[in-house]
DNA sequence: GGCTGGCAATTCCTTATTGGAACTTTAAGG
DNA sequence: CCTTAAAGTTCCAATAAGGAATTGCCAGCC
């Protein structure tokens, strides 16, 4: 199976990955959950190349995930609809389970007081 | 940003993909949730590439969330460890995703990522 | 009217990842 | 010895991603 047959298989898990199984697409939906909805918002954000922002915009477009709207002469918001919205849950998840699973020792919080910050 | 740097992101969600965001990963852990465990299963059942299936499997082995074991001399098991059990949530909201939004009109019934011993 | 600057891409080129098939290793069976 | 089987490795071509400069359009400025 190639990964672009996944829109047709069988098992609605694959299907939805054809749309959202990509490198940066989850991301780009995090950050229209958190209220950005701009080329250069998501850009600025998230340091994906603007080729491949370009790609994963349209191709959630097309997937009826984001809904591209004009706000002046050739400036546009890319905003949830309601199919993109029903996204939410899977958000949540994965923010819980990178809470609970992926913790990462930022510099300046040290875990444990072993005396070794200097 | 370069996607080999969400894994130190402060933002869970990114971190989580850091592990799980790869093209086939979520779907590997489908296949695990679905009861099967080893390297022919996987690659038999998603047709992804020998090559990326071993990075894969290396890959989530290393994040926790599979545990590789030895079942025979050289055979070995790929099981879900507690820490990939917990991502069972973002399956079954996958899965109800893609079964309200992207329906398609094929033969064959729907999987049910509940395989798993719970 | 021409110059500057911001937004949303697009193009060009280099590097990294994927796809596809053949090959390796270890053990069982004939 | 030959074949089968599991779990990888290796090689090479095709595809995707990274990085920077360029395009097209409009607003503001002088």
């Amino acid at each position: 199976m190639k990964w672009t047959d996944l829109e047709s298989d069988p098992c609605p898990i694959a299907r939805a990955l054809s749309v959202v199984g990509d490198r940066w697409t989850l991301l780009i939906l995090r950050d229209c959950f958190l209220g950005r909805s701009r080329f250069e918002e998501f850009h600025s954000s998230l340091g994906l190349t603007r080729h491949v922002l370009t790609e994963r915009l349209n191709r959630l477009v097309e997937g009826g995930v984001l809904e591209r709207v004009e706000y002046a002469r050739r400036r546009y918001d890319y905003v949830l609809t309601p199919r993109g919205r029903d996204l939410a849950p899977v958000m949540t998840d994965l923010f819980r389970w990178g809470k609970a699973h992926k913790r990462v020792r930022r510099p300046g919080g040290p875990l444990h007081p072993s005396a070794s910050s200097g």
